[in-house]
DNA sequence: AGCACGCCGACT
DNA sequence: GTCGGCGTGCTC
């Protein structure tokens, strides 16, 4: 074509989510004024299937590929992820070394990214009775209902492989099929019901009633709005929710009304949440502490640092963020408030809507789709109505802010604000730090146990260090008491993981009417059936693990891969009938307890027991309002749970942690130990903590007694200098996995050699993972040691080109990587 | 991720 | 001989 510019073609460069590169499709004349960079766009790949795609640039460089489609629609009139966003995500794709498109899927809620589905409807002209009576099956089915989509087919007949009846019929013309796009997000409709005049002219007032003054009922429900009207005094505005009626009257009644002209009925999009206000209590006096610990933040924030707020359990942390709050939200600005865990959220939220009101949103997975669009569009339209807090776990930093003013990461510690799996395999405490330098944000992380990387920002004055030493209630801090587990068995003390020590205090809290919150670390702990003939454990098929026991089902599952046998006492290797349970979960906990204190009201708190959307909430609830005595529980009862009545807290075995083969096993222990302890006496009276342990003599249980965070500190310090671990060095793991277990090994020693080629780097392994296979693939991990002073993008340019260098060769074509940067 | 292509074993 | 199992590689 001529040097036209007219008739120049237009390209798209879009993100699909896919663990694919940027494609490039054409943009037809007709909607070439609709494409926007952030705007979904629908577009085909492969033959048939149809993805939402985002727009991650415009141009008009024609790619040298062989084909190039047509994007066949456009979504969205503006933009719903903004600039800012896609460096983001080209950030994240960088640092985590993950595709755009694993960040796409990371970041947008599902209903944002519509996928389609196969919608299939028959040829009238095709003659069935040609067709088998199985096939014939399915063909009368879709004649009955024509463009049913294939999975609701499947459902329908209730038999497993539809597609191979479905394909054969497509080929035989006898079947047509279509593509379309489900579930879309639909704004939530409510139907109010309104009069048709204003009440204030009398004469329609008059005439309504002689309307009605045959008809008893339909006078009863004009006298009810009427009777509403008066209590609403909305003159302008007033409407009734049409549900709210018809708990009074019938929908016959109120037709009638809306045929005689006196009422009509409104459709208004309303939100999915509850807007209830007129609760604010408004903001909390500061303790002097408090006060200082603001000033101090303010001065660091002045100076363009973040900070950390390293404060004890119990100090007020919460209020402190408070203040910044509603400073950001004079300002006109957005606020981000991460939490590690959704069960915390519904505690915060509480707080924070106590003085913010609707003004705070939530954000987080257990929320419907729909929802969770709606929370997206508000911050995106970022106006009067809008959140200006977004209260939310990890994926909230994909929100779409425009105008954020501060980051708060609550909990810093936590392990739960990385993401293991899938990739993009962020931190989203890390990824809060780029988030707010690009917005030129504050940003607060907030702990009673600073993790070990971030404390040394503080000393390194890359963050500022802001203490709160003592607790805001009048509390003292818990007292910490050491059960010598050695002792308590050569004493015949113990029943089941129970100490007599601990038991008695258990007693003593019960009778005195105040609550005990149980800790038990999960590994290690789950119960498995095991032969005591000849020793047989079921093992998974797929994956070299043992069967754990689920009481729930009776059945022993897999947790990395969900395959299941039904419970058996039966063993299968020497055919004795003496399997039995070995180890203990919570489950297991639960059940004894109850034995040894049947009056008490025990509940669980654990994967298991919290899976619905509500379930923590409910727990947690039930908890404070002293319907449960004791609360037994993994590691989510530590996170910051904030409990009045909790006189004893018992950590059933500080050995599980301190034994787990890690680096950072002591920090987390104790991390985990001080939080679990923060949880006990919270109110005026001092709390209790036991912990039991084989180990008393060891050196992080002194730290944890003494509430000696320095010493931690400086041990650990040394220890990961001494043994080039973070802080002083970045990780990078990468797994290597391949059918064929000799492969996987061959391979990883090959890329392990590679590696140890990059000048001043450490390399460890490779070495079988704890669970050397997974899902019929065996695993390989190395270890990438990389000294903060090293120019980390370049060791990664290498490190991918090792890889590459692997699936090229013939045998090893199907080696598949996974790579954990900031593995944690 | 899905879907077609292609290569090996069990059948009409 | 073919049908269909699954493993492999590509999709702008």
């Amino acid at each position: 074509m001529e040097e036209n510019e007219q008739h120049t073609d237009l390209y798209v460069d879009v993100v699909l989510p896919l663990a694919v590169p940027l494609y490039t499709y054409s943009v037809p004349e007709s909607l070439r004024s609709m494409v926007q960079v952030g705007c979904r766009v629908v577009v085909q790949l492969g033959l048939r299937k149809m993805y939402t795609a985002i727009i991650y640039a415009v141009h008009t460089n024609k790619p040298r590929t062989l084909t190039i489609k047509d994007i066949d629609s456009v979504l969205d009139e503006f933009p719903i992820v903004t600039k800012k966003q896609l460096e983001l995500w080209d950030w994240m794709a960088d640092y985590y070394m993950c595709t755009l498109g694993d960040v796409m899927k990371a970041a947008l809620p599902s209903g944002l990214k519509l996928e389609s589905e196969t919608a299939l409807t028959v040829n009238p002209d095709f003659d069935c009775m040609s067709l088998n009576e199985s096939d014939r099956i399915v063909y009368v089915q879709i004649e009955k209902n024509p463009h049913i989509l294939i999975s609701n087919l499947v459902k329908l007949l209730n038999r497993k492989s539809v597609t191979a009846t479905i394909k054969k019929l497509i080929s035989l013309d006898a079947v047509v099929a279509g593509e379309v796009i489900s579930s879309m997000y639909k704004p939530k409709l409510v139907v109010y019901v309104k009069f048709t005049q204003s009440i204030e002219n009398q004469d329609f007032v008059n005439t309504s009633f002689s309307l009605v003054n045959k008809a008893p009922k339909q006078q009863e429900l004009l006298l009810a709005l009427l009777n509403e009207y008066v209590q609403h005094k909305n003159i302008e505005n007033f409407a009734v929710k049409k549900q709210q009626l018809l708990q009074n009257t019938t929908p016959q009644v109120l037709a009638e009304l809306v045929k005689k002209g006196i009422v009509r009925l409104e459709e208004r999009v309303e939100s999915r949440f509850d807007t209830a206000e007129g609760k604010i209590k408004g903001i909390a006096t500061l303790s002097d502490q408090q006060k200082t610990a603001l000033v101090e933040i303010h001065h660091a924030f002045a100076e363009q640092k973040g900070c950390l707020l390293h404060g004890v359990t119990s100090s007020g942390k919460t209020e402190v963020y408070i203040h910044l709050i509603q400073e950001m939200i004079d300002a006109g600005k957005q606020v981000l408030y991460l939490l590690p865990e959704i069960a915390l959220t519904s505690q915060i939220i509480n707080r924070l809507r106590d003085v913010f009101g609707n003004q705070v949103g939530v954000y987080h997975s257990r929320f419907s789709d729909n929802e969770r669009i709606e929370v997206w569009n508000t911050v995106l339209a970022d106006n009067v109505n809008s959140y200006k807090v977004i209260l939310g776990v990890r994926s909230s930093v994909f929100l779409p802010f425009s105008n954020l003013g501060l980051v708060i990461v609550d909990e810093e510690h936590e392990t739960s604000f990385k993401q293991y799996d899938p990739s993009p395999r962020y931190n989203a405490r890390d990824v809060a730090y780029v988030l707010a330098r690009m917005y030129g944000a504050d940003l607060l992380l907030g702990t009673a146990t600073p993790s070990m990387e971030t404390y040394y920002n503080a000393l390194t004055k890359k963050l500022s260090l802001v203490e709160m030493k003592t607790r805001h209630t009048k509390a003292p801090l818990p007292e910490i008491h050491i059960v010598d587990l050695r002792k308590e068995r050569r004493q015949l003390r113990m029943k089941d993981v129970f100490s007599k020590t601990l038991l008695e205090k258990i007693e003593d809290n019960l009778n005195e009417k105040r609550q005990v919150i149980l800790f038990q670390n999960r590994r290690g702990f789950s119960p498995y059936l095991e032969c005591p003939d000849c020793g047989y454990v079921h093992q998974c098929v797929n994956c070299d693990v043992s069967l754990t026991y689920h009481k729930f089902s009776n059945s022993l599952m897999c947790h990395h891969c969900g395959y299941a046998i039904r419970y058996t006492t039966t063993c299968p290797a020497c055919q004795g009938e003496n399997m039995q349970l070995v180890g203990f979960g919570t489950e297991k906990i639960e059940d004894t307890l109850s034995s040894l204190f049947p009056e008490a009201k025990i509940a669980r708190m654990d994967l298991d027991t919290t899976r619905g959307k509500n379930a923590y909430t409910e727990l947690i609830d039930k908890f404070e309002r002293r319907e449960i005595d004791i609360l037994v529980g993994t590691q989510m009862i530590t996170k910051g749970l904030d409990f009045e009545n909790v006189g004893l807290v018992g950590i059933l075995s500080a050995d599980s942690m301190l034994r787990f083969p890690d680096f950072r096993a002591f920090e987390r222990a104790y991390q985990l130990m001080v939080q679990v302890a923060g949880r006990a006496g919270r109110s005026e009276r001092q709390g209790h903590v036991y912990i039991q342990t084989y180990q008393p003599e060891h050196p992080i249980l002194k730290f944890v007694q003494e509430n000696d965070y320095n010493s931690l500190l400086n041990t650990q310090m040394a220890e990961r200098k001494t043994f080039w671990y973070p802080p002083f060095t970045r990780l990078i793991k990468v797994t290597v996995r391949h059918r064929d277990k000799d492969k996987a090994v061959y391979a990883a020693k090959i890329l392990a050699d590679d590696f140890r080629k990059i000048p001043n780097i450490m390399v460890l392994g490779p070495e079988f993972p704890p669970i050397a296979r997974i899902q019929l693939l065996y695993a390989q991990d190395i270890l990438l040691k990389i000294p903060r002073t090293l120019n980390i993008t370049k060791v990664k340019t290498v490190v991918r080109a090792y890889m590459q260098t692997i699936v090229g060769q013939e045998d090893y074509k199907t080696t598949s990587f996974s790579i954990n940067v900031d593995p944690y």
